[in-house]
DNA sequence: GAATTTTCTTAATAATTCTTAATAATCGTT
DNA sequence: AACGATTATTAAGAATTATTAAGAAAATTC
């Protein structure tokens, strides 16, 4: 991984090349934004560590020039607390904004956790796509549900109904649990809504709905997959 | 978008919600861990703020837990400021971290920070004028369209509402949302041409329009695609 | 300016969701 | 075990919303 850092005081730059070293990253260094830009047009760099006050081109100025064209990651560094600075920074396309002097230790943990999004990308919803009780697989993706390797077409609405039971399994949900789930507002009294989309369900994923193996009813409470 | 605020402190909860709320997002409460891992396993949720300092399970540890199932942005929030407690809160998973009394302007820059980084998601590299979706690649710079390398012919209509649809990749648009965005008109009540384009769009994108894979209805709301 | 393509309108059809009401099952009480 | 009260299941159909087909109107191309 490579990481551009970018500081007037020369100082400080190597300061902070020495720590990512030690953790095992590449380093560039630049002492300006113009600098900064022309490395950032020959080299791939992964993060950047940005200050703020700089001779020739700022650091509010380069990030956004470096945003019409890149969307590497981008750390501000700041001898201003100010929360005026930090809102305008991060604004501007920044994703983290730490003020100097700063904990070493501290800047380190922010690169990586910046870098750790980077490379666990992709996957931001559940890890697994895909929830499966025995032969019943609903792949959260693509909301698809197949059965015993047989598609089954549900509408949305059944479909959310047995995602929500199916992602907590065993738990017993009241009609109202489901209602405000996947409608979110209170039902209405003396409604019959929830029933009959269970019974909907429970046609397209039961052999036999008399006999419920998926999904069953908890007398006088709800209903529940285990 | 959905976020979670995670606090004991049912004012400092309601403080944040509102601050988000006046900003676009939707909000969801939890007074403590135990709380917080109940609704992210029944919820959409792109975002959590989380105290650290809370009853029954405190936020490390209901980060920790989370952490091996969802990979959702996390901003941990605490009355320390120490080095320490922010490297642990940062390398246990958070994306960022922010001390107490905080300005909710900065909270708020932060939130909208993380979650572009969510949104213009896949383009790490050099902002590519080519939006990738499984097979469907749309270039924005010649306005092309290829499903499985084949070449598509969308009118110019057709390509904006798909440009549109999957620039914005899970939002769900309104007829009347498209209507804006495309033709820069309010629509005309009992309009049919969306549906017709959409139709039309589907018959050349995807291999079974009865069952899309890519142009999604969400019943009574939209379209979408994700 | 004729031919072609694109866009929009209309109306019929289909699918989904919700409501209503009748029937069946379960539970607590005697 | 019989009873009434409660709760669940089921069926049928109304209301809403989406899809589709066909053709007219507008714009573009040649």
């Amino acid at each position: 991984m490579n990481v551009l850092i970018v500081d007037d005081d020369r100082e400080i730059v190597d300061s902070i090349a020495i720590f990512l070293s030690g953790e095992g990253y590449k380093t560039l260094k630049a002492y300006d934004g113009i600098e900064a830009l022309d490395i950032l047009s020959e080299n791939e760099v992964h993060l950047i560590i940005l200050d703020i006050m700089m001779p020739r081109l700022d650091g509010i100025k380069t990030l956004m020039k470096l945003r019409e064209s890149k969307n590497v990651p981008v750390i501000l560094l700041s001898a201003k607390s100010e929360d005026a600075d930090k809102i305008l920074g991060l604004t501007a396309g920044a994703d983290d904004y730490v003020t100097k002097p700063f904990n070493p230790s501290e800047l380190v943990a922010r690169v990586k956790s910046q870098l750790r999004r980077y490379t666990t990308l992709g996957s931001m919803e559940k890890k697994s796509g895909e929830i499966v009780i025995d032969g019943l697989h609903i792949n959260t993706e693509n909301k698809t549900v197949t059965l015993d390797g047989e598609d089954i077409r549900l509408t949305p609405m059944e479909y959310r109904i047995l995602e929500l039971l199916a992602k907590n399994r065993k738990r017993v949900f009241s009609a109202d649990d489901i209602y405000r789930n996947v409608w979110n507002e209170a039902t209405v009294v003396g409604d019959n809504t929830i029933a009959v989309h269970v019974r909907h369900i429970r046609e397209k994923i039961e052999i036999n709905p008399k006999e419920p193996k998926y999904l069953k009813v908890v007398w006088g409470i709800g209903y529940k997959i285990d």
